[in-house]
RNA sequence: CCGCCCUUAGCUCAGACUGGUAGAGCAGUCGACUGUAGAUCGACUUGCCCCCCGUUCAAAUCGGGGAGGGCGGACCA
């Protein structure tokens, strides 16, 4: 593969690449990128996208390295019990890897590691006590501000969170940091200082927020507005039946979002069209190659919001059913990662 | 260490002075209208009122103790 396609690969769905003058300059050499998740609540199809474009990272020739960041879950604001840490960082890399194969990549090329495997060591946290005192409090806030859980009394975890995450970048020796958009402020104070603490600013890929279903950015505590792994056909159906959908408009329309960022990528690796079943007396059956046809239809209104749903709920069935039933196969992890929730 | 304030529905809070086992907004659920959803209209649901003890016929409400949270002070010879 030459470098403009690997270029073009790296650079696709994204939000934001920063920059992209430095991501070619380093398909001269061999990148590493990291993600880092922090196994909080259930992982839903939100995470979905993200993990399918690590297979597109795998497909360019980067090696990828997922962080289970089991430290950052209870540092910011508790999301996590500090007791059910190493439960949900079993469940998230369990969920993580089969949600990466049923993307068509490779979960067992990726490195999977855990915050507290090198978060402890001493020269990272002699670094960040050093980093800790260089860095502002309005700094750090601002660097935090949409990641971290805003409080009237916000805990001095949610400032050390940042801090933490920059030096991430370079214990884990990532040349590229992928995250959502949401993570922006925190990579741009990793750039800012991380040259001053022994390492390289790191290129960043930010992935793009999609929509929850009820309109709005997707929002964790709605659990109407976001698709579960777990959820079986009945329930993507009914999730994605009640959905936001404007007749007509691309804004603020997960149902679209999530064909354009999650379907239609699976469905171009295997080399297949978006096919909408609809009714003779709507017109019939409806083929998309590609998402931007799709979109175009939609804007005309040649494509109805129900029959995009439905064509849609279909697509997403598929490509999380590999994932429900590894799960179900291990019902242990959610037990123990969510007691409160199941049993 | 001391002082003051807060804790009531999923969320934000009212109700406490003047005891009679709870309310609003938002959210949610269900209908109507649309070939989806939303919007709109109509209906509806939800509570160890932080915990314990006491006073009382009766405690979210009064008294005592405790827990959690917030703010301030003290120390700066």
């Amino acid at each position: 593969m030459n470098t403009a396609d690997r270029l073009d690969l790296l650079s696709r769905y994204t939000e934001e690449v920063v920059t992209e003058d430095e991501l070619e300059a380093l398909l001269d050499g061999e990148p590493t990128a990291y993600i880092g998740y922090a196994p909080t609540g259930e992982m839903h199809i939100g995470h979905f996208t993200t993990i399918r474009k690590l297979a597109d990272f795998q497909q360019a020739g980067v090696d990828v390295t997922v962080l289970i960041a089991d430290l950052h879950a209870h540092l910011d604001s508790e999301k996590s019990p500090w007791d059910l840490l190493d439960a949900r960082s079993e469940y998230y890399e369990a969920s993580i890897r089969a949600m990466l194969d049923s993307a068509g990549g490779d979960p067992n090329s990726v490195d999977f590691v855990r915050g507290r495997e090198f978060q402890l060591d001493e020269e990272y946290t002699l670094e960040m006590y050093r980093m800790a005192a260089e860095t502002t409090l309005s700094r750090t806030q601002r660097a935090a501000s949409e990641v971290v859980r805003q409080s009237d009394s916000p805990a001095l975890g949610g400032l050390i969170y940042p801090l933490m995450q920059s030096l991430d970048v370079k214990a884990l020796d990532a040349d590229i940091a992928y995250g959502g958009i949401d993570q922006r402020g925190i990579y741009m104070l990793g750039r800012e200082v991380l040259p001053d603490h022994g390492g390289d600013s790191p290129v960043c890929l930010f992935a793009p927020l999609l929509s929850g279903l009820s309109g709005g950015k997707m929002s964790a505590s709605e659990a109407g507005s976001k698709i579960n792994l777990t959820d079986d056909p009945g329930q993507v159906e009914e999730k994605i039946d009640g959905a936001y959908c404007p007749q007509g408009e691309v804004e603020d329309n997960g149902v679209l979002e999530y064909v354009r960022f999650l379907v239609y990528p699976i469905l171009e690796q295997r080399g297949e069209d978006f096919v909408v079943e609809r009714p003779e007396e709507y017109g019939g059956t409806l083929t998309f190659e590609s998402y931007d046809d799709l979109e175009a239809a939609y804007v005309e209104g040649d494509l109805h919001p129900q029959d995009l749903k439905n064509a849609a709920a279909g697509y997403i069935d598929e490509a999380i059913a590999p994932i429900r039933e590894r799960l179900t196969d291990r019902p242990d992890l959610l037990v123990e990662a969510y007691p409160e929730s199941y049993e």
